[in-house]
DNA sequence: AATTATTTTTAGATTTGTCTAATAATCAGT
DNA sequence: ACTGATTATTAGACAAATCTAAAAATAATT
């Protein structure tokens, strides 16, 4: 008899965790408006339902926290998200840009059974095509600790392995200059006038990164 | 602009369909309420929307018929829950009497390209795993004549094609005797008794098949 | 510390889809 | 053609999720 949740919380779950582990603080009630794209005064009526469910600590204009029982429920969401991406993109053979709104749907879809199937399909993948981890069934995931390109010194390299902004402009702007998860960059100069990097990538090209772009671009070493 | 639909009015669609392709005449107030499993004032009301949309033709009292436009739309939904079906069976291993209730939720995800490329991951199939019809883009589909087992004389054969009852009891009963969809079946005689069939099975097998399982098996001819 | 600005919550409405109970229309049997 | 039974519709209520506008709590500024 495991729990239902309406579609409404599953967002408001997964917003809640997302927002928790980008910043140290508990999350403010209009960082959530923003994040969801609807008013303040409706994440106030929807906070007391979570609470009452236990999903999140909650105290009146004190933000939110996750509870334990919340993340799990998050994670798994998230987790068939990831899912769904790698099978839409590696399957179904999907750009990397356009998996996200399709996912935000299937993320939703209530089947432990089919998950798992899912799960086997593609092979146990541990990364997203974005580079985000997979939660497995009990929501643990592998982190690599990661760093921005532009916080990279030259001569050090490493292996592309996330994007912090999943816009689509970005994305497409990526393969067009052939850079992928996984490939393999190196550093070799930090340009000091305007915060721009030349990288070598995959052994083979030269090109040059705007500090834009180089910000948003996760790496990590070895 | 595709219009959007709820869940809802999506289910009702599906039902009013599948109801009047069963019955010639229209369709009743009860027949769906007890169909959809809710109550005969709620199908009022929905019915007064449906209208509305001109996805069907109502009026009060007369029963309902379903539009040329509201055909359109539930047999898009029909042929993404067949094809979610095949999915399910084909690449993820699922048995067929275990779909139909996840099928039920993925045939609302909203994304033509979706369907698009699933049809063609998996070979554009033209029948479901219970043998029944998968329509095209347009709404088209092949039909075979098909006729129930109990209604073949004698030395008839023809192929499995589909079942006319998708109980769960009832589907792996037929996996037990090694019936399937596709298997070649030839009716070698009939039980005047009690209306039971004597059949040989892909020509190696003889079993017998009581009324009730013949009544819901669903052969073509040829 | 007092006042202003910001943030958050409450109060009250609205929409969607549902329900029960009451009413109205149609159908069936004599 | 009438009457009783069946079937369908309306009226009114309710829960979920949202909104706007008003009030309350907290934070920031002088």
């Amino acid at each position: 008899m495991t729990e239902i949740f309406t579609l409404s919380e599953e967002n408001y779950l997964k917003a809640i965790y997302h927002l928790s582990t980008e910043e140290e603080e508990s999350v403010s009630t209009n960082a959530l408006a923003e994040r969801l794209e609807t008013t303040a005064a409706s994440v106030s009526d929807m906070l007391k339902k979570l609470a009452k469910k236990e999903l999140i600590e909650y105290k009146k204009y004190q933000g939110v926290n996750i509870s334990e029982k919340g993340k799990r429920v998050a994670l798994q969401i998230i987790r068939k998200h990831r899912l769904w991406e790698v099978f839409l993109v590696e399957k179904l053979s999907f750009n990397w840009d356009e998996v996200h709104e399709i996912a935000e749907q299937l993320e939703h879809i209530d089947s432990p059974t089919l998950v798992k199937r899912l799960d086997e399909f593609l092979g146990y993948p541990k990364f997203d095509p974005h580079g985000d981890p997979i939660p497995d069934e009990s929501g643990e995931f592998q982190s690599m600790p990661q760093m921005a390109l532009s916080e990279m010194e030259p001569n050090q390299s490493g292996l592309l392995v996330g994007v912090r902004d999943t816009n689509s402009l970005f994305l497409r702007h990526l393969d067009k200059i052939g850079a992928y998860i996984g490939a393999k960059v190196k550093v070799l100069e930090k340009v000091e006038f305007d915060g721009s990097v030349e990288i070598l990538l995959e052994d083979k090209k030269t090109l040059f990164i705007s500090k834009e772009v180089a910000t948003n671009l996760l790496i990590t070493k070895r």
